[in-house]
DNA sequence: GTGCATTTGATTGAAAATGATTGACTTTGC
DNA sequence: GCAAAGTCAATCATTTTCAATCAAATGCAC
């Protein structure tokens, strides 16, 4: 098995999973327990997964542990949200009509919010939670909640989501490539995605630097469907349908 | 399990129930009480928590109970008086199709569910998340999110009830009286019980005995509509319809 | 084919994490 | 107050995981 297809499962794994054990890993790619070790080495430094003793976690689940308020933490990945979440919710005005998708980038956004009127719906268990305790007005799509990602999905979402009509409409993503568009690894949060943007006026989907030539297994929009709000871009193809934000240091 | 698993499990628990115990946690995640104890010990120093005595307590449960509490009473005023919620968690049986209400009785009874293949739908945001996290198959009723109790209501959580036949029904309760039967302050949480227990085929009624002769706002059901269970019977006359749980200090 | 560089798998001693035990300590109930 | 029950930190033995190392396998140029 090649390189570059060992990452691309490992990374599955983890962003599915939201963890993975060296142990396990070997087992099911039936692949030495020393290569999985270096892999995962490898694609830490990338940082695409931060590693930790036993195995590995995705970027986003991983507790800020014992370096949270030293100053050596890595702070990029951080403040780029931050400023993509910063730079999402002033794009919100009064009686505007949002709904925001389930996601670990999405969420930061709520923090950002502006007090404005405006009425959100979401799919995200935690996002629901979040806007509610900060004061706003939210509407929740019903229906199977899924396990590893804490968001509805399914057939009941789907139709819940006919009954809206939006006037924005703020996606995650896991990869942005200019073929592929935007890709994620789940097909169910994929479908919603996909549908939540159909009913929507206007549609942003929220990527960090680090997203941008990465392809995830489902397509759920294509390139030019979407307004791209990211930190910095590398492509300068992208530009026509991009909003870049200066990087602010602190 | 990866320690970063643990980890986040633990600090969930603590979080949504505002404390735990350390014997219980070994119990839960099968691990022994030796770890569970470094694990609370590693989190109190990062910050995520607040170690005492017998286990821990959520940094907000902390900071708001009173300082002679603040020792070791707060965990076991939080935890000790769940039977309960065990005991109803009991009546679950494999394929059993639950309605759980939101609010904070029902909200235990999530830690006592048995593994069994049982299906749950439930309006409580939290409800939700926590059923997911351990692991059950949970479906979410849509609908506007209110603010004060963080759960589902409104028409729309009606519509979405009709659509499903409980097996039973678990709801909680303000108040319980011979004559005005089972009351709540809240008339949009009133109106999902009331609809949701006449969708299952039993009602139960969980109400500690200081519910008892009180009475709240809205009736949401008949006394003699659901079974009640509680911890002791004051008064003889509710008896036919009430499970009673000896106080067992496990 | 040979020669050279890269990748992979196996081994190993060290490091880390875990679980059980024990005596000391804390709380509770009487 | 006392005794019983529950909880704790410290310690030790065991298991798991790690990084480093080396040899075999693979790929590639010639």
């Amino acid at each position: 098995m090649l390189q570059q297809e060992r990452y691309e499962k490992i990374l599955f794994q983890v962003q599915s999973k939201g963890a993975v054990k060296v142990t396990r890993l070997a087992k099911e790619l039936t692949i030495s327990e020393s290569t999985i070790r270096r892999d995962i080495i490898e694609l830490d430094h990338m940082g695409k997964l931060k590693k930790v003793f036993g195995g590995a976690v995705s970027c986003d689940t991983y507790l800020t542990s014992k370096e949270t308020d030293v100053k050596t933490r890595a702070v990029f990945s951080v403040i780029e949200k931050d400023s993509i979440a910063k730079h999402a919710a002033s794009l919100i005005e009064a009686n505007d009509f949002v709904f925001i998708d389930a996601g670990t980038t999405t969420a930061k956004l709520i923090d950002f919010l502006p007090d404005k009127a405006a009425t959100y719906v979401t799919n995200g268990l935690s996002h629901a939670l979040a806007l509610t305790r900060s004061g706003h007005r939210v509407y929740l799509l019903g229906g199977k909640v899924n396990a590893s990602t804490e968001a509805v999905t399914g057939t009941e979402a789907l139709a819940a989501l006919t009954k809206y009509n939006f006037t924005k409409c703020f996606l995650g993503t896991n990869a942005v490539d200019l073929e592929h568009g935007f890709t994620t690894p789940n097909l169910d949060e994929a479908t919603v995605k996909t549908h939540a943007a159909k009913r929507s006026s206007i549609v942003y989907v929220l990527a960090d630097s680090r997203k941008f030539e990465t392809v995830a297994p489902v397509t759920f929009l294509d390139i030019e469907s979407a307004w791209i709000i990211t930190d910095k871009l590398g492509n300068e193809e992208y530009k026509c349908r991009t909003e870049v934000i200066e990087t602010e240091s602190e």
